[in-house]
This record gives C-alpha cells, structure tokens and sequence, in this order.
DNA sequence: CTCGTTATGTGCGCTACCGTACATACAAAT
DNA sequence: ATTTGTATGTACGGTAGCGCACATAACGAG
C-alpha cells in the first residue's frame, strides 16, 4: 500500500468515492514519469491511463511536417488517455511529458471496465473531459488571435498551476514546441518577461518572481480555462445509474 | 411518425439501436434550423441537444474582444450540446447554424436519463465526442500552421461533407467569422481559388467546380478529421453495461 | 583549461496577414 | 430607372512572426 500513499495527489483519484478507489487499488500502479517521456503516439492503441500527481503532460498534435502545437496540457488535476473510455482506443495526438514527475497508472481494461459500471467514476472522467475540451478549443482561439507574448504568459501560468514551487525545468526550445512557433521567437519574448522582471531564467531554468505580473500581462485565455476547471471541480457527482 | 421519418437521415440517431430508439420517440422534435440561428451561447443551460439532418452548425469560440474563431462543424453526423451528457451543463462556446436546413432536437432530461442508462447510447455519443474533440485539435494547430488558403479549402470540403450538392450558400464576411480572420483576406483567398477554376461565386453562393482540386490545394487537416471521424463510425458498438 | 555541446541572443530580409479606407458591383425595392 | 443596401474588390502602410545564418555564453567532460 506504501506504494499508493500519494496517489491522492491526483485531484480525480482524490475525488473517487472509497468503494470505487478500493477496488481500483490492485491495479493501479506508480510511475516515474520523465522529461519528454512519451505515454502515447498518434494512432497507438492505449495501454494505460495515467494519473500524473507532480508531473505535467503535454497533449501535442503534430503535423505530417512535423511541426507541432500543444493542444492541451494535464497535470495533477487530470488524466492522460481519455480516448481509452471515450471508446476512440487511439487519439491522433501524442502525449509527453513536459515536467519530469511521479504519477499513477492503470491498466486500459481495468479503466474501461471501472468507467462501464456507469456510476461515480463516469461522471468524473467525463466532467473532466470537459474541462479539457474546453482547453482545447481556448488554445485553438488563441493560437489564432493572441500574440506569442500573451501565448507565453498563458503557457507559464497553466504549468505553474500544476507545479510545486514557482520554478519550471524548461529550455526555449521546449516552449517553442509547446507553442508551435520558432524558438528564436521564445527568446525574445522571454527578453520582455525578463527585462519587466516578471520571470528570470538561465539554461534551462525559469523562475517565475511576479506571477500577478505575468496574469495581467497573459491573455484571457489561461482565466477562462482555469475557470472552468474549477467551475466543473465544483459540481456535485451524480454518480447515479438509471435503472435497466 | 411523419414528423420524425426524416430523423434517421442524421447518422447518430440512424445508428441508434431500435430499442432505444422507440424510447426516444415521444421526445423527440423536428426543427427548422434557419441560418444564423443561436443553439446555444456561452455558460447558457442547455435545453436540447441538437441532431442535424440538412442543417450545417457552427461551434464558434467567442474572445471577451468580440474576435472569435470556429474550432468545430456540426452536420448530420453528429449532435450539439454534448456538455449536456458530459456533465458541465454548459460550455464556454456558441453553437451558430452555419447553413440551413432542417434537423431534430431531444429535451436535455430525456437526453441525461437515455445516457445515463450506460448502454449503446452512451458509446455512441462518446465516441463520437471523441471524433469531434479530434476536429477541434486538428483546429487548433490549423490555426497556427496553415495559410489562410489552405484553411479556406479545409473549410469548404469540411462543409461539403455535410451538404447535399457543391453550392453553399455563405458570404465571404461569414466566412471569415468562421476561419477568425479579416472578411478580405477571404475575398482574396476565393479570388485565388476562383481564378484556378475551383470555385465559382457570387454574392453568397459558392459553387465548388473542382472538388479534387480543392482537395489538393488543402491542408492535411481535412483528411485527417475525415479519416477519424471515418474511422470512427466503423468501431462497433459495445452497448455492453458492466454488472453492478 | 580547453573543447565540444547545448542554450540563448541577434540580425536581416521576407511574407502573410492586419487595420483602414475606399471603390465597385450586384440585387431587390420603390 | 433610380435608389439603397449588401457583397465583393482593391490598395497601402504596418507588423508579427518566419527562415536562415550566425554570435555569444554557460556548462560538462577530458
């Protein structure tokens, strides 16, 4: 049981009713989850879902070109491989880790089997689904609308929510993947953040020293998100099953 | 009956098992769904979700600015209003009839309890929802990577789909609402295409002359969420309820 | 300390798209 | 036939981000 002790870290995980949890936890598992491990590719059939607790997973939709966008991001408030239950089996996004961590993880026939019994543990995943799909079509608004200064600001703030502490492990060149634009870019709005003191970074290393700062200067479309997030962490569980 | 012997020409209702069906029945409501009409705003309660037959919907996402861009299109393969069953009640969208036509609508308490009984029903609009999620992040890094050309063409094709013949009736201003960019750079665009003989319009009305040509002339992003949803409709269903 | 590697900074011409302001053209109404 | 409104075309300066080619700087291994 030692092994499970944090799994409640995991906000879904935390909110599973206790007779559900009980019967997930000979199956579920903790993971070591690594920077720019890959949970999925696109098209690959899911063997797992996760439930990452300290680390942060990058939802990338990446172009025959290469070229590549992040979709969505999922942290300890969610988890990665909803197209397993969703009834998809593959997604034609791929899933990596962004923010080296711990997590948990179960196995795709223990997570289809536990979501067909219809009760809690569907309803959660499904508002949680929601939520991620309205990130989703927020960050196809903005990749549209919203300069990659703001874009930034919004990048840094998503990942700090889903962090300890206020420093986040992350060359330019990463971001610039995340955001689907040069990393030349990067720095140079990176050089704005810096030079109004909002953030500080060397190498790699990027610590946040005004986050009320970057909020006013980030777009609207982190508050929106976080927003819904919260609005739908607040619904009470219906977790009922109509009668056959 | 005569009211809903069209129903089935919507994909989602025609692949619904006949059991369900008869259930859905009494409930269920033929609409006419003109151009430009609302289904649902932003954070609204939802009353029905909609199944289009003849009709195309927009799935716009609106910026406190005004600005807006679409991240999905809704035709008589799908359904709109899927918070109503994944449990957020509402979304922070608006769903806009893009085109026309006529389609059916079922009361949100009715949608709920058929969901909520967990069989076919609820595999259904799963996986259907996650084909329409597929559509929104191919959206997403669409917005980011494509020209304006390039998305015209996705776009026509992506409505064509759902129309019946090659005319869709839809002024460039409307359309450049849809693509969340400026009413000229359409006009430029389709001047672009009009000239290479693909298209063909005047004053709302684009005749498509040479769909293999557009088919070319656009993104990837087309192929894959046609592929998808494609890929999709073949799964069978489930419509297993795991034992209590 | 030096060297190779990786991360960041800079410069420059280019292009797609923007904002704005008009010009034209078609269509329906009177 | 003239008017009015809506749809489309054109023009032009502005700019954000691109692709490319380097320059610098930090760090790690030897």
């Amino acid at each position: 049981m030692v092994s499970t002790k944090n799994a409640k870290q995991n906000q879904l995980l935390a909110a599973m009713p206790e007779a559900e949890w009980k019967r997930w936890l000979p199956d579920i598992e903790a993971v070591d989850l690594p920077l720019g491990k890959v949970l999925y590719e696109p098209g690959a059939t899911l063997s797992h879902v996760y439930f990452p607790t300290t680390a942060i997973v990058s939802l990338l939709h990446v172009l025959e070109n290469g070229a590549s966008a992040e979709i969505a991001v999922v942290g300890n408030e969610g988890l990665v491989g909803i197209s397993l239950f969703m009834g998809g089996e593959s997604t034609p996004s791929r899933a990596v880790v962004q923010s080296a961590g711990k997590g948990f993880r179960l196995p795709a026939q223990a997570m289809k089997d536990e979501f067909n019994r219809g009760g809690a543990v569907l309803h959660l995943l499904l508002r949680y689904t929601q939520a991620l799909i309205t990130q989703m079509s927020q960050t196809a608004v903005c990749n549209r609308h919203h300069s990659l200064d703001q874009q930034l600001c919004r990048w840094l703030l998503l990942s700090l929510d889903r962090l300890e502490g206020s420093e986040l492990v992350m060359t330019q060149e990463l971001i610039s993947n995340m955001l689907g634009v040069r990393r030349e870019g990067v720095t140079e709005a990176a050089l704005l953040l810096q030079a109004a003191r909002l953030i500080k970074y060397s190498r790699g290393r990027i610590s946040v020293l005004d986050r009320p700062g970057i909020e006013k200067r980030s777009c609207e479309c982190y508050g929106v998100v976080k927003k819904e997030y919260d609005r739908l962490k607040e619904i009470p569980l219906e977790g009922k099953r109509a009668p056959g």
